[in-house]
RNA sequence: GGGAGCAUAGCUCAGUUGGGAGAGCACUUGCCUUACAAGCAAGGGGUCACAGGUUCGAGCCCUGUUGUUCCCACCA
């Protein structure tokens, strides 16, 4: 019978013919939307939102697997299933973006103002914002887009109103002079979590500052000599024997002759340095404390853009002093003098030169120290007193840790609690003003006339207290104060829409480690304290993408994979199963484009599998599996194990194992399905028994179909295009159902023969290497089965022939032996005989069952061993103690067979 | 300074409550066997970092050591 007429579907998978045109018909039919059912416990995550400003990169592709995987997953199994998504504003990325594309036409953010400038990103926005989701698709993600987000939206943004303003109600947030990190490039204050630490190389600067009333002079050590202007008392420890005569006395500050006090406080450390610590309250975090233990006056020497201030900035501050708007917390500006308008670089070379000039300058020592850096520019953050607005932690973090304690939220793997833990327990408050223009601006209204402060839910004007006009606080929001409400303010809230009440909280929350602090924890306070839920009850944290080298993926290294190029070549199904198989929940992944390259092989393989079967189902109607009776042992066996890895999987993707489930899989399909069943298929599909032939084809087409539906959360578009090629499907999309395991396909004990066969076949194969039989030679297979094979081997004898290239099959019973010129193995309790006439040399197997009667005795000697031991016997489970006591009958009988066929080639020998 | 991870085959990594060490790639040998050479078959290769301990039994649990990576804090 010729199948192959008619029928043609390429040799190879070619995946970019295929997956725009799968994921359109996706989209159009409505798929991704989840069918809600009242009553019904939905599954629902919120994806994290990528940046408008992003271009996708392979880390994205990371994010958003587990996601689809575990989506698809729970929309099979007839979940209503909601993945939202959406972006987010990126208040500096997207600001620091559009600054640099206006400056390129020469245009300055300060030329358009205000207004004119955040329309020129919402221009932006339209323009490039798309870019990523479109590119997002690319993935297969099967994210519900009808309900996508922006974290500017009007929606979400009434969000953000309604909670800063709940916040401020409830005292939990607050606006004052703080020391903060400050960006001197990107113009803004940032928190805490946005400062990296980079080690740089530095100097170590030591300086003489005379001392007033003693006259001798004062050595200091400092990092950064251009804050000295700004220094208002010099510190030593009060136990510090050195300097303990100079208590209550003063020093002159070198290059402006400012007398300032010398204080005692622990924070000078006898053992660093020289042990004086100069203290520069606005510049410095650590002086800052030391500046209100002894109250000392804030001098600020920087303007806000990283130049040291002049004669303008400190006028205007002596006349808001004068006019009395400024607060005691508020530093008083230096006018620096001949330093003014310098860079701090410029200044610091300045200063060092004039000191030495003076000799005030003892030495500068090299060093190398972190150095806190902007997480967007990377450009040195400089420590800087000013005006914000700040979040009150601790009444926050409480609830937040407490979830985690008791388990209200549970992070997969367990080890990322602790991390969650400890930031959560000593968190600052954080920082949630931005001096930028591109965000959410805060709703703060100031009034001039009496000096209130109004924030409010909707715009204000006019003062309610006093009438007279109102200003609008100039700064935004961080960008992760909206992000952090994204599991709810998507959803509707704060209105109790139909989706918030029946989508929160979400199932699970999924994104990297590395913004646990950014994302995940802010979400997890913001959830507690707005709606009174925690936002979701398992965090699943995954790693970072490194190259093959294992150094973390980047455009400026780079060593990166740029996704778009490896789908085009590969296609996304390749690109998402390397990134998922084997993968350790939390573990970073490697990658390369030779592990591409394998599951793109994975992908090929699947592809051929379905076209050989539909090779063989030209004529094939689906009518549900036969009767056993009319099943092969392979089917029986196939049948068995497929079960076992409907079971096996669906207990991994519930306990958000992805890894090990895809891992699983992959055997399963190549291994058990390829290499085996339909091998052996092939001996029934060929044959002329028109009913076995049929079933076999039932089997094939049940098996097939299940593991196509098993991989397709990992692979959809192959396995989407394949259930399509497959009969019966017409006008279907696989995500129908979710394979479940059939009882009436169970055939443990026929499976098990089954595997007993296989090594037989195994051995067969195993003899013919050893003694180079050549590939086309066939030959006669002797098999001595075990107690209660023979019927299984004579119902296999066309797997033998097909397989083990048999040419004949003959039985012996029990007691008789193949004296003949053969071979032989010893597999699974029967024994396999190949006469070789001629080919065999006796001495060379002589030497070859040597070898296995070591290693049958070994085992014994193994067994008994432990069964010796009264230890073991008496504290080891009787069923392993049993297995044990088998091994050895097992281990004793093979020996006999051994011992019997040495004599017997000995005998030959003669 | 505090915390966490990792150390298993040449390479990259799995190893789910402790009960005979696995995969992919690479390597060796033989095969274009009518689905697939992006393939098939057979094979070689590991003192599970080190030292103790618990246990009848440890890659797995405990303690310590070494190496390595990361996070947090500090560094005047």
């Amino acid at each position: 019978m010729d199948n192959t007429k008619d029928f043609s579907m390429a040799k190879v998978y070619s995946p970019k013919d295929m997956e725009d045109r799968i994921y359109k018909m996706w989209e159009e039919s409505g798929a991704f939307k989840p069918k809600i059912v009242k009553g019904k416990k939905p599954f629902t995550i919120v994806m994290p939102p990528p940046n408008i400003t992003g271009q996708l990169h392979v880390g994205h592709a990371l994010d958003e697997m587990p996601q689809d995987v575990l989506i698809r997953y729970h929309r099979m199994k007839g979940d209503p299933t909601l993945w939202l998504p959406g972006t987010d504003h990126a208040a500096i990325a997207t600001e620091v973006k559009v600054k640099d594309a206006l400056s390129k036409q020469g245009i300055s953010k300060d030329d358009l103002g205000r207004e004119a400038f955040i329309d020129r990103v919402w221009d932006w926005k339209k323009e490039y914002g798309g870019r990523i989701v479109k590119q997002l698709r690319k993935l297969g993600v099967s994210c519900d887009w009808s309900r996508e987000r922006f974290t500017m939206d009007k929606g979400l943004s009434r969000a953000v109103r309604e909670t800063f303003v709940r916040l401020y109600e409830k005292g939990l947030i607050y606006q004052g002079w703080r020391m903060v990190n400050w960006c001197p490039n990107c113009n803004t204050s940032i928190s805490d979590a946005e400062v990296e630490y980079e080690e740089q190389n530095g100097s170590f600067w030591h300086i003489l500052y005379p001392v007033k009333e003693t006259g001798e002079m004062l050595e200091l050590a400092t990092t950064r000599p251009e804050t000295m202007l700004g220094d208002t008392a010099v510190a030593i420890n009060a136990d510090d024997e050195r300097y303990k005569h100079l208590i209550g006395c003063h020093v002159m500050l070198p290059l402006i002759n400012k007398e300032i006090p010398i204080v005692c406080d622990e924070h000078a450390d006898m053992t660093k340095g020289t042990g004086v610590v100069k203290i520069t309250p606005a510049h410095d975090p650590n002086d800052y404390e030391v500046g209100k233990r002894h109250d000392l006056p804030m001098v600020r020497v920087f303007t806000y853009d990283g130049h040291m201030t002049g004669k303008a900035e400190a006028e205007e501050n002596a006349r808001l002093i004068k006019e009395g708007r400024a607060t005691k917390d508020e530093p008083v500006v230096l006018d620096c003098g001949q330093y003014a308008g310098k860079t701090t670089m410029e200044a610091r070379k300045a200063i060092a030169a004039d000191l030495e000039k003076q000799g005030l300058l003892k030495k500068v020592e090299p060093l190398t120290h972190e150095v806190g850096t902007c997480y967007r520019c990377h450009n040195t953050i400089e420590p800087m007193v000013s005006k914000q607005w700040f979040v009150k932690m601790a009444p926050l973090a409480k609830p937040a840790a407490d979830a985690a304690r008791n388990k209200d939220i549970v992070f997969v793997p367990e080890r990322f609690e602790k991390t969650f833990l400890n930031w959560m327990d000593n968190t600052r408050d954080w920082c949630i003003s931005r001096q930028l223009w591109w965000g959410h601006r805060i709703p703060a209204f100031y009034c001039d006339a009496c000096g209130r402060v109004h924030v409010s839910r909707e715009d204000i004007d006019k003062c309610p207290d006093c009438g007279a006009p109102l200003r609008q606080d100039e700064d935004v929001l961080d960008t992760w104060f909206s992000s952090a409400l994204w599991p709810f303010s998507t959803l509707g809230w704060p209105e109790e829409t139909e989706d918030f009440k029946y989508f929160y909280p979400n199932s699970v929350l999924s994104c990297g480690y590395d913004i646990i602090f950014f994302w995940l924890a802010r979400m997890v306070f913001s959830g507690i304290e707005q709606t009174g839920k925690c936002p979701f009850p398992v965090a699943l944290m995954h790693g970072l993408v490194r190259d093959a080298q294992g150094k973390k993926m980047s455009k400026s290294s780079g060593n990166g994979i740029d996704p778009l190029e490896v789908i085009d070549k590969y296609g996304a199904d390749a690109l998402r199963f390397s990134l998922e198989i084997g993968v350790a929940p939390g573990a970073d992944v490697r990658m390369s484009v030779e592990k591409i390259e394998t599951y793109r092989n994975f992908a090929n393989k699947i592809w051929n599998a379905s076209r050989f079967a539909l090779m063989n189902m030209q004529d094939f109607v689906p009518e549900g599996i036969p009767s056993e009776d009319k099943l092969a042992l392979s089917d029986k066996w196939i049948l068995t194990r497929f079960n076992e890895q409907v079971r096996n999987l669906t207990e991994k993707l519930e306990s958000f194992d992805l890894g090990m489930g895809a891992y699983s899989l992959y055997d399963f399909i190549w291994s058990y399905l390829c290499d085996w069943y339909i091998e052996m298929a092939k001996h029934e599909l060929n044959g002329e028994d028109a009913q076995a032939r049929k079933a076999t084809q039932e089997v094939l087409y049940y098996v097939l179909t299940g593991s196509l539906k098993l991989l397709h959360p990992y692979m959809p578009f192959i396995t989407e295009e394949l259930y399509s090629y497959l009969p019966g499907h017409e006008g279907m999309l696989i995500n129908a159902s979710w394979p479940v395991a059939e009882e009436k396909n169970e055939f443990p004990s026929e499976a098990d023969k089954m595997d007993a066969i296989m090594d037989v076949i195994r051995a067969a194969r195993n003899l013919r290497a050893e003694m180079k039989v050549a590939a086309y030679k066939k030959a006669t297979l002797i098999i001595r089965p075990s107690e209660g094979m023979e019927d299984a081997f004579r119902q296999s004898e066309g797997y033998l022939y097909r397989l083990a290239s048999a040419s004949d099959v003959k039985y012996l019973s029990k007691t008789d032996s193949n004296p003949e010129a053969s071979v032989s193995a010893m597999a699974g309790g029967s024994t396999l005989f190949i006469p070789m006439g001629e080919l065999v040399d006796v001495e060379k197997e002589l030497v070859r069952l040597a070898k296995e009667l070591e290693a049958a005795k070994a085992e014994i000697g193994r067994s008994e061993s432990k069964l010796n031991n009264t230890g073991f016997i008496a504290k080891a489970p009787a069923q392993l103690v049993d297995a044990e006591k088998q091994k050895i009958e097992k281990n004793k009988a093979l020996l006999e067979t051994i011992n019997q066929r040495i004599d017997e080639l000995k005998a030959l020998r003669k």
